[in-house]
DNA sequence: AAGTAACA
DNA sequence: CGGT
């Protein structure tokens, strides 16, 4: 018997995995939502200086960051003072089964960054390169607002519960999120799953 | 250059 | 307006 999910995954490039409709909104938004109550969200600044359009935080061991210093991962929220609330085990399971449908068995994620995209909110082209092994792949997951996400010369349009993984061959490749448009609802959130520290 | 502006 |  074929696997029931098989006609939902999709390879869209070399390391690049898309399975539609793989994430539920109804249980994550709530988590993200108790998240934002412990580390809100805030507006992050690049190294040049000038702000980012998404308001961003952190769940896990360790939290993507920058500000004038530059680009890390922290492991007590520079905002509260305090370690970055938990992964909830909905986030992790969803990961981990998002990556091993797509070939990548064993990842193990400690980082989760959770990025909420107004309309207008966009992502600049950017590789992601402060983890330490490039072996491990990304897992990236879309919820709420549709948007356009471009990575290796490759546009895929994301709606609400889609997921992207990209490792392998792909794991450098430059990817971007173009401004979101408004609709029905009042963002975008994008969950992005890393393996960071060793 | 995880940014913005200017330009083709 | 998206790519450079």
């Amino acid at each position: 018997m074929a696997d029931l999910f098989a006609s939902n995954i999709e390879t869209i490039r070399d390391g690049v995995v898309l399975l539609r409709g793989f994430a539920d909104a109804r249980v994550l938004l709530p988590l993200i939502d108790d998240i934002a109550s412990v580390s809100p969200f805030r507006s992050m600044t690049v190294p040049g200086g000038k702000s980012m359009s998404v308001a961003t935080t952190s769940c896990g061991a360790r939290g993507w960051y920058t500000d004038a210093r530059g680009y890390r991962y922290e492991t007590i929220d520079p905002v509260t003072g305090r370690p970055w609330p938990a992964m909830p085990d909905a986030f992790r399971t969803l990961a981990i089964d998002a990556a091993a449908r797509a070939g990548f068995v064993g990842f193990d994620p400690d980082s989760c960054l959770i990025n909420r995209y107004a309309p207008g909110a966009k992502m600049g082209a950017h590789v992601d390169k402060d983890e330490l092994d490039f072996n491990q792949p990304i897992v990236s997951v879309s919820l709420g607002l549709p948007a356009r996400f471009k990575i290796a010369d490759a546009v895929i349009p994301l709606s609400d519960g889609d997921v992207v993984v990209f490792g392998g061959p792909a794991r450098k490749a430059k990817h971007g999120v173009s401004p979101v448009a408004a609709g029905a609802l009042p963002y975008r959130f994008n969950l992005t799953f890393r393996r960071a520290g060793p």
